[in-house]
DNA sequence: TAGGTCACG
DNA sequence: ACGTACGTGACCTAG
């Protein structure tokens, strides 16, 4: 029979003594480390004493538990762990890990708990084991295996099973009843009213439990005022003994005698660690000494090895660090401390109210694996375990996000990329954080009145197209409005789905003269579209003052472009004069203006850019309006001769040479047949032979490479880019071509973003960013702020990059969006 | 849940 | 012979 010996710690409780045993002490940096100390001079002190084989520590999770579920008041009215400690737990953590220590925490489960579960496993292997806490609830473990060492002030004790006896006269297990009758302020456990230590004691002592205590309470030889309390107290009595039984046994959990193992130690991290938080003796209580092969000088940019900061993971409403949970009060200390953190989705840790030092986050998980493959859908922690090939355990998140951020991070340093997180994306997210939070006033009022104008046209339109078709039926249904087109009316039909014959705008309008059924339809379907989408949507959306929060989503894109959902406010109507009135309802709050600032073509000025065409980049030097001098170009006509039609040719044909064109699509969407579009893109190309080349070029890049990139290093991998199938392998390509367009143009307003905003604190200004439509930036502003604010933002969306073409921004104020933006 | 449609840059 | 411009998100219907 094996005589190894386990040594379990109760890591809250030892904590807590270790807390406030100990003089406090901070270090250079304002964080206090005598809790550390005091833990780590604690578990030294009983490895030296037990000598055990293994060590385990255990910490409560803020999770709820059984006990929770059993009865809603228990430990309401604990007080929260103090600041200042809470501070220190992923320290200790950490520490552990880096020590190869296991620390164990299981939601569901308090810390006692896993060491009942773990002191009766030891035992059921033919070991024994030493549980280390300042709770004596733990007492009810001992048995002739388990041995409790209570931590007290001064000397600790430890205590079996003769020790119990001697002390309270009682069996280990017998506590549980005392603690049922007696009950426990701290973990607001009720016992019987009434009933104190002494009586519970004395009352155990005589009748052992209990169940004999109620079964025989009308016989029982004891004062009637106890006996009336006993029986006032009876349900309260069996609740509080369920409260207070620890857990000893659930197979539920994956714990085994493995689980405690001594791993091997990370001295070199550990190192790195304890120097930073200057604790000195400690290392050399530990006997370490740094790395010999250590990495020389360190470079601005690749300073942090992050294998010695604290990792911290939002998840399920939940912080996590490297060391395990950080929670409480404890969360935003750390966040706000100027230690280097590495975050799991900064933005939604700064939705969530946490408010972090952003100067202090030098990596962002989910930021990084978007900027590595923006092709993922989704960047939850599991799915990028098996993306990058490590082992994912849920009850131990920390330890996969380690090993996963120390590969992101070396790839994101080997792609170059690093910069574009730093510079760009980490702090955008901060940005993005505050402008779903300022959101935008909606005048309420105004769109329920438009929605009532609208439901009128809905409900008349509707009326006369069922009179047209002779029936009514579903409008919006594409099979039956189909139905009626096509097999009623028996009207011609065009591009047919895979469900049916398509009825889009498209087919409608080439429909426009041949039924007065056509126009009454668009009419519905314009109204419908407006009312449920703008009008009802947008109302849902407003919040109980008038004010919508979007979210913009930073890592869905494939371009690097963000994303605005719930509700979407990047594609509220403006084509059109009665949708455009939505932007009207859009307003400044009182006091206030909006600044509205869009960037006059800029992806065509990226393109000008980075091909570096003479004549495109001339264009744009002029001044002059550049799809009248395409115009000229592709008609081969003088400017001053350029007709309007002429002109919408060619800002088409620009559009579609930044789409990565095609003649045939081209040629639908201007109405000319397709030899005349590729005539107008030969034209094109003729005469802005670089923007050709270019498209050549990173055609080329990415059959080669498998990426594209944008000016600032953003990568996009095109998989199809040679795919056997012509029409997937075509798709690539324009993606290839397009993506460095719209992607470039993204990185420049978002480093815009950066810096207007990053002004703007500066100045002490009150205004904000509220908007950003992909070229267009909102700013709301103080009625005093207006000037000031116009010339930051201006100053930093035409400074934001340094191009061959001037950046223009078109700038307007006023108190809508309706206003400002015309 | 997928497909169709349509709103935006 | 075939499909046919880049990037999004929301709403509706129908299975």
């Amino acid at each position: 029979m094996s005589t190894s010996t386990l040594l379990v710690i109760d890591g809250n409780s030892i904590a807590n003594r270790a807390f406030f045993g100990i003089r406090p002490l901070s270090n250079k940096a304002g964080i206090y480390t005598h809790s550390i100390t005091g833990f780590m001079n604690i578990l030294l002190k009983l490895r030296r004493v037990h000598a055990p084989e293994n060590i385990a520590v255990a910490f409560d999770m803020r999770a709820p538990t059984f006990r929770t579920a059993l009865y809603d008041g228990y430990k309401a009215n604990r007080k929260g762990m103090p600041e200042e400690l809470a501070i220190q737990m992923p320290y200790i953590k950490d520490i552990l890990r880096m020590m190869g220590v296991a620390f164990l925490e299981y939601p569901g489960y308090d810390a006692e708990d896993l060491i009942g579960i773990l002191s009766r496993l030891a035992a059921k292997a033919g070991g024994s084991s030493v549980l280390a806490t300042g709770d004596r609830d733990a007492f009810q473990l001992v048995t002739d295996s388990t041995f409790v060492s209570y931590a007290r002030t001064g000397e600790d004790i430890l205590y079996d099973p003769e020790k119990i006896r001697e002390q309270y006269g009682l069996l280990p297990e017998q506590l549980i009843e005392v603690k049922a009758l007696m009950g426990d302020a701290s973990d607001n456990i009720p016992g019987v009213a009434g009933i104190g230590e002494k009586t519970a004691l004395a009352l155990i002592q005589q009748y052992n439990n209990l169940d004999y205590i109620y079964d025989n309470l009308s016989s029982l030889p004891i004062k009637e005022n106890v006996r009336a309390k006993l029986t006032a107290g009876k349900d309260s009595a069996f609740l509080s003994r369920n409260l207070g039984r620890i857990i000893t046994d659930a197979p539920e959990l994956p714990l085994t005698p493995e689980t405690c193992k001594q791993r091997p130690a990370d001295e070199a991290g550990l190192y790195n660690l304890l120097s930073e938080l200057e604790m000195s003796a400690l290392i050399k209580k530990l006997d370490l000494t740094p790395a010999a092969d250590a990495p020389a000088a360190k470079t601005a940019d690749a300073s942090a090895s992050l294998s010695h900061i604290s990792h911290a993971v939002f998840s399920e409403k939940t912080l996590f660090t490297s060391g395990g949970e950080l929670r409480g009060d404890g969360i935003n200390a750390y966040l706000q401390n100027g230690f280097e953190k590495s975050l799991f989705d900064t933005k939604t840790l700064l939705e969530a109210g946490f408010e972090i030092n952003m100067n202090s986050v030098i990596f962002d998980t989910v930021l990084s694996a978007y900027l590595l493959n923006v092709n993922a859908n989704g960047y939850t922690l599991d799915r990028l375990c098996s993306e990058y090939g490590v082992s994912f355990d849920a009850n131990d998140a920390a330890s996969s996000l380690r090993q996963l951020n120390a590969l992101l991070y070396d790839k994101l340093v080997s792609e170059d990329m690093l910069k574009v997180l730093r510079d760009i994306e980490l702090p955008l997210a901060k940005v993005l954080a505050d402008m779903e939070r300022a959101g935008i006033a909606v005048n309420l009022a105004g769109i329920v009145s438009f929605g009532e104008e609208l439901a009128r046209g809905i409900e008349s339109a509707a009326r006369e197209i069922y009179a047209l078709a002779g029936q009514e039926f579903n409008i919006l249904s594409p099979k039956q409005l189909g139905n009626i087109l096509f097999n009623v009316l028996c009207l011609p039909t065009g591009k047919k789905s895979k469900t049916g014959f398509s009825t889009n705008s498209d087919v409608l309008e080439s429909l426009y003269e041949k039924h007065e059924i056509i126009p009454l339809i668009i009419e519905y379907r314009a109204a419908s579209k407006l009312k449920s989408t703008y009008v009802d949507g947008l109302l849902a959306a407003a919040d109980g003052s008038g004010v919508i929060h979007t979210t913009y989503k930073q890592t869905e894109t494939r371009t690097g472009r963000i994303s605005s959902a719930e509700p979407n406010l990047q594609n509220i109507p403006v084509r059109t004069e009665r949708g455009r009135r939505m932007r009207g309802f859009f307003t400044a709050r009182e006091g206030f203006t909006l600044i509205d600032a869009d960037y006059s073509q800029i992806e065509l000025r990226v393109l000008a850019h980075i091909s570096g065409d003479k004549n495109m980049i001339d264009a744009f030097l002029s001044g002059k309006d550049i799809h009248t001098i395409t115009a000229s170009q592709v008609f081969n006509q003088p400017e001053e001769w350029v007709t309007p039609e002429m002109r919408r040719r060619a800002k088409a044909v620009n559009f579609g040479i930044v789409y990565g064109i095609g003649a045939f699509s081209l040629g639908k969407d201007i109405g000319v047949s397709t030899a005349e579009a590729a005539r107008y893109i030969d034209n094109y190309l003729a005469h802005y032979s670089e923007v050709g080349a270019f498209m050549k070029r990173v055609v080329a890049d990415a059959k080669r490479d498998g990426y594209v990139t944008t000016m600032f290093g953003r990568r996009r991998y095109i998989k199809d880019i040679s795919s056997p199938n012509k029409n997937i392998a075509a798709g690539a390509e324009r993606m290839a071509m397009n993506t460095p367009i719209q992607g470039t143009a993204a990185d420049i307003i978002k480093i815009a973003m950066v810096r207007a905003e990053s002004r703007l604190r500066k100045e002490n200004l009150a205004s904000r960013l509220v908007l950003q439509i992909h070229d267009e930036l909102i700013v709301e502003a103080p009625l005093s702020e207006s000037e000031q604010a116009s010339a930051i933002l201006r100053e930093e969306m035409e400074n934001a990059a340094q191009l061959s073409v001037p950046l223009v921004v078109d700038l307007n104020v006023g108190k809508d969006w309706l206003e400002a933006h015309g």
